[in-house]
DNA sequence: ATATCTGCAAATGTTTTGCACTTTT
DNA sequence: AAAAGTGCAAAACATTTGCAGATAT
């Protein structure tokens, strides 16, 4: 799942020609950013990318993650969520194929899922009134009634919390 | 299109029913948001209705708009939308069937649109992994390509801002 | 060299909140 | 009278920006 360390790097030469190509330039920000991000699990939001960073003793300031974080975006290395709480969320998009996301609104986990049918119908109704699909965003607000009422659900979402935190 | 008279007013009637199961009270500034809402065609903001009440000579601060206006979707005056453009937007709920969104990327023109297909796979996804669907968010962004060309998404995307002005 | 970056602190824009006062019930 | 609502101004947030100094090309 976590790329290896010869596609992350492979990542952050691609993510140097995507710069160069717009006469950005290559920093030492950038490519640390490039590099953990790509380690990340699951989602995460540009406060908890830099709080991240300092913990690693990396020099950022919130100003340049989020500069940063509209360029990954741009260049492919991360994409970008909006789950109506107010912050937007990231997960890196070096080898994941797309999905879309179940929102817990009780407990705040995401889980994430596919469905061909959905995206091919998405392209015909776009295409149905003469326009091109260009992206989408879909989020299904679920609540997860077993795992509520054993309890199962708050234990996963500490369990979650415990763990982007610990590996990040 | 539009709620009548009489539609509105059972409106009114309904949210104080919903106001007083909760123990809450009816005021002048809510009757007045509910009828205003209702006679609203499209998405606001709440800023834009904010405006749309001082120019109506309404007496209300920001706040109440804000307070209200989480009562309202509720008690379900309104639903939110989340487009992914740093504010929420509403739109009146009475008389209006569950529609989703298509958004044109580069003029913002709103295009409603609804799938029964895409609706039921949903609530199947839902299931298949053992959730309950409660509600979900689903946004196409578009580009509409001839209009483009023509001109015309431009003119649209005027004519609309100035309708939703002009009659509010 | 020179254009781009960075950090900082200040600004932004939206939404929320504390509090003293007003209005419903 | 008691409970809830209101306006105001201040706070809270996430995010953006101006600018002077630092860094990549």
């Amino acid at each position: 799942m976590k790329p290896t360390e010869d596609e992350v790097e492979a990542a952050v030469t691609a993510f140097e020609v995507f710069l160069r190509d717009r006469q950005l330039k290559m920093t030492e920000q950038r490519r640390t950013m490039v590099r953990v991000v790509l380690a990340k699990r699951g989602h995460f939001t540009a406060d908890e990318l830099y709080r991240k960073l300092l913990t690693d003793g990396e020099s950022v300031s919130m100003a340049t993650v989020y500069r940063a974080l509209a360029l990954l975006e741009e260049g492919g290395v991360v994409e970008g969520h909006d789950f109506a709480d107010g912050q937007r969320r990231y997960e890196r998009a070096l080898d994941r194929e797309h999905h879309d996301h179940m929102i817990c609104v009780d407990c705040r986990a995401v889980i994430e899922f596919t469905n061909e049918q959905i995206e091919h119908l998405q392209h015909e109704v776009a295409q149905g009134s003469g326009f091109t699909l260009k992206d989408h965003s879909l989020q299904l607000f679920v609540t997860c009634d077993e795992w509520h009422a054993s309890g199962a659900c708050e234990r996963r979402s500490q369990r979650e919390a415990r763990r982007s935190e610990a590996q990040a």
